[in-house]
DNA sequence: TATTGTTATACTCTATAACTATA
DNA sequence: TATAGTTATAGAGTATAACAATA
């Protein structure tokens, strides 16, 4: 408060805290996806085809946020673990359709209650409206912050 | 709310908006730290470092939670490009003090501001009441996040 | 001509462990 | 004996571009 920067970082606090926030679940979360022999993105995808008739690349590629090249090498390792199956997509030619096989979707099945009430028991002491006064927040921030990947253009320059 | 599962998942909304807002703003930072020719780890060291006399290779591994053996490759890359430096610690021969160089102290004092002033106008639209109730919902539910890592032991088996 | 997915390349991060040199 | 940092290794994600097959 005496430095040079005006009111520039009001903001600040919230923004740590958000990352922060989510280092610390991502670390509680990603030492149970790696006891469990799985990378966090292999894991995306499971969580991702779980409870679905099996989606095409570029579905999993739009909710996972991982790119097409990335995703093929993720899908080699699910599919050697026998936890995918690659299928010609029955709509059109060019697509793949991707499944849990029945390891995968027993694996599925084992590991997600698992987890959900392993985090189901972490956040017991937060109450419903605090739960939910949190969501609301952090919607309203990532609209904004979305708002801003739509704008790829119009950036700082001028 | 026919299922098996109980009331497990409440607090799953909110965990996903957190998730999402995390990678909304990861999306946006990374956007502009891939193009100053930086990666998001090399950007925190720089951060990290920033505003400091110099610190050990342990204090910054203690910061950007990156371990030992992952930070002597973050490391030699900075120091390739010419943005730190390493030299020997004053006080303790075992250690290294990592320094900006003039470099990259001016590629921090240079980006710095700018970044920030850059989240500053996304976050324009929230108010400092919003910001502050985000800020203190968050902490409450990192430090619920971090107790779990602390109990590294008597997991769920039993 | 556009889209889907694979391949290829080069880089970076991760995790782990062995190693050195200091303390 | 313990700590700080480097080295070595193997594996995995990232970004990009070129490519084949299909639409």
């Amino acid at each position: 408060m005496s430095t040079t920067e005006p009111s520039c970082t009001r903001f600040l606090p919230a923004l740590r805290e958000l990352v922060r926030a989510y280092q610390a679940f991502d670390g509680v979360s990603s030492k149970h996806i790696r006891s469990l022999g799985l990378t966090t993105s292999q894991f995306d995808v499971i969580a991702t085809l779980g409870n679905t008739e099996g989606l095409s690349c570029r579905d999993i590629g739009d909710k996972t946020l991982m790119v097409k090249g990335t995703l093929t090498g993720v899908l080699d390792r699910l599919e050697n673990k026998g936890l995918i199956r690659r299928a010609p997509h029955p709509e059109d030619g060019r697509s793949t359709l991707v499944q849990l096989s029945p390891t995968g979707d027993a694996l599925f099945h084992a590991i997600f209650p698992t987890h959900l009430a392993y985090l189901d028991k972490l956040f017991a002491p937060l109450t419903d409206a605090e739960l939910s006064a949190l969501q609301q927040h952090l919607n309203a921030l990532r609209q904004i912050l979305e708002r801003d990947r739509a704008e790829e253009d119009d950036d700082v320059s001028p």
